[in-house]
RNA sequence: GCCCCCGUAGCUCAGUGGAUAGAGCACCGGAUUCCUAAUCCGGGUGCCGCAGGUUCGAUCCCUGCCGGGGGCACCA
């Protein structure tokens, strides 16, 4: 609709000028905006007061000579007025929105996609935990910003790939052996000091009992650095299975689980710091290898390769966002905790210095969850092992309110995840809500097929009974569910398709309360159930793209 | 000290440079012989943190300040 209004503007302005009406040619884009007030129609235009500087002339003049020449051939339009300062309102007539019904019907679960993406390769990066232990809430909402998200690429016409880059390398998975070794110690009854770095949660000391049950060898008498890296594996590789399993229970599936081992293993790391180092972007200083980040808006050059000849993860972050890119993906986005923001500059230099446009580097920076219950906070220590995983969330609250919860906030605001009122079922979880409009549908749906009424096609004869603010406002709602896509999918912000669901459903539970869809009228029954499956049709769309079910009971 | 995010109704939060800034919760009152009451309808709230600037027009963009949270390493 948005689009026939814009191209109705331009023909009616290219028409003016070629009148002598208008001084220039020159237009600006033009924007059609939904204005908040019904007064104002239901689709505005600043066009006129956008080009006024242009064109030499009074806004509301300018209107009045595109206003003149505006031919509605299809007749989608009741009126068109000039208000306030020059905006041009268009009065849609309510009978031009009845199309879209038949268009969700045709395009069913395909209804809302589109294809500003033109199959651009995009990859989306998220959660990428370390496998040194379970994952928490806060990797709950980078995995559901994450995954809706490249869900929403999707469904607006971009190849998108979803990744969990698996740091199973370095530092912290030694900890994590050591961690486990010095538990198994203590087991068999060895004196052992635990260092304030290492892990001490109640899964350390399962898997401490795990592999030792798992081998004939007594881990505590082979040499030491030889159990460590065997107690690192074992471990790593066990928690990464429950992360995937915690993942699957949250309904969140990657098309690929990178190993930044395997960067090592094919040499791409040594290989990309040689190459930057032919460059002189990488440089020598003091023992260690520096990365020339400032050159590319860093405050400061990094290391990364220290003194001690071990790699930073800084080096293999390198390595692999230079391997994404040489994928093909024109586009990378990483999903991050908040507390990594001061890694912004030295990944775009990273990119930049490896020959990709800043641009085509973008990270979503997810703040944080403060986990409450009844109110109180719940307190939480990683190293001390006191956490509430996400799985306990998950196993509490259940998928669906967990997941949709953490979409309901933009991600740049810091989130507040109340365990009471996650599992509470009132308007304060709105996750129970939307759902509730699905499955009341289903549930006319079954009373029609009870009554033996058959049910309508997309293109039933009978959609123009289909007359009351209430029925034509509903369908109003349906018709912006594209628009909401592209504009979640452009300003990569996933939670506005759950405002607009909350609208939608908003919208149908007062349309239910004030209409009945099963009435004595045959024909505005073959309508309004036409109606009425296309809303569980955006519904189940738009709760899909959040990961959220649509029951058909509750 | 430097960097990032936040500051909008009593509370929790939406808000794409546009017109009279919106929801939910909470509070009060009402609606069900009839498709699921996990629902709906009515009732009122705002120096959009403060001060400048850009603009025909600023909650939105820019600068400074105040308040809250997070981050600064040859850690990740």
């Amino acid at each position: 609709m948005k689009t026939k209004l814009a191209a109705l503007l331009l023909r009616a302005a290219t028409g003016a000028f070629a009148d002598g009406q208008l001084n220039s040619s020159d237009f600006p884009p033009i924007d059609i905006e939904e204005p908040k007030a019904d007064a104002h129609g239901d689709f505005s235009s600043n066009f006129a007061m956008v080009m006024a500087a242009v064109q030499k002339m009074a806004p509301r003049k300018i209107a009045e000579s595109i206003t003149a020449k505006l031919e509605d051939p299809e007749g989608i339009l009741l009126k068109t007025e000039i208000a306030g300062p020059g905006f041009i309102n268009f009065f849609v007539r309510p009978s031009a929105w009845l199309p879209v019904l038949k268009e969700i019907h045709q395009t069913d679960e395909r209804f809302g996609h589109a294809n500003i993406g033109n199959g651009e390769k995009v990859q989306v990066e998220f959660v990428s935990a370390n496998p040194t232990g379970p994952l928490h809430v806060g990797h709950g909402r980078g995995a559901a910003v994450g995954d809706s998200f490249g869900n929403i690429l999707s469904a607006c016409g971009y190849d998108v790939q979803k990744e969990y880059y698996i740091n199973d390398s370095g530092r912290q998975i030694r900890t994590l052996g050591l961690s486990v070794y010095l538990r198994l110690k203590a087991i068999s009854g060895d004196p052992v000091d635990f260092p304030a770095d290492c892990y001490q949660g109640d899964y350390i000391r399962e898997l401490a009992e795990d592999i030792q049950q798992g081998t004939e060898l007594d881990l505590t008498r082979i040499p030491e650095e030889a159990a460590i890296s065997r107690c690192a594996r074992f471990a790593a590789k066990k928690i990464l299975a429950g992360i995937r399993s915690d993942l699957d229970a949250f309904g969140v599936h990657f098309d690929r689980w990178f190993s930044e081992q395997s960067l090592f293993d094919k040499g791409l790391v040594d290989s990309a710091v040689a190459e930057f180092k032919g460059r002189d972007v990488i440089y020598e200083n003091e023992g260690a290898l520096w990365f020339r980040t400032s050159a590319f808006g860093d405050e400061k050059d990094r290391v990364v390769v220290r003194s001690n000849g071990q790699t930073t993860y800084f080096a293999s972050d390198i390595a692999y966002h230079k391997d994404k890119f040489e994928r093909g993906f024109e586009r990378v986005i990483d999903v991050w905790g908040a507390d990594h923001h001061g890694y912004i500059p030295r990944m775009t230099a990273a990119v930049e210095a490896s020959g990709i446009h800043r641009s085509n580097f973008q990270v979503i920076l997810v703040q944080l969850v403060n986990l409450l219950r009844g109110g109180a906070p719940v307190a939480m220590s990683t190293r001390a092992g006191e956490f509430v995983t996400l799985r306990d969330v998950v196993d509490e609250v259940g998928r669906d309110a967990a997941r949709f919860i953490f979409l309901t906030r933009h991600y740049e605001s810091p989130l507040d995840f109340d365990l009471e009122l996650a599992k509470q079922q009132t308007n304060e979880n709105p996750v129970y809500y939307v759902q509730y409009v699905h499955a009341r549908i289903s549930s006319i749906l079954r009373k029609a097929t009870e009554r033996g009424v058959s049910r309508p096609g997309g293109n039933n004869r009978h959609l123009d009974l289909l007359t009351t603010p209430e029925d034509i406002q509903l369908i109003k709602t349906l018709a912006r569910f594209p628009d909401t896509l592209q504009a979640a999918a452009r300003m990569m912000e996933p939670h506005r398709v759950s405002y607009y669901l909350m609208d939608l459903a908003s919208g149908f539970h007062a349309y239910y309360n004030k209409r009945r869809v099963l009435t004595d009228d045959q024909g505005l029954t073959q309508a309004r159930l036409t109606l009425v499956l296309g809303v569980q049709t955006v519904i189940r769309n738009g709760l899909r793209l959040l990961g959220v079910s649509a029951p058909d009971r509750m």
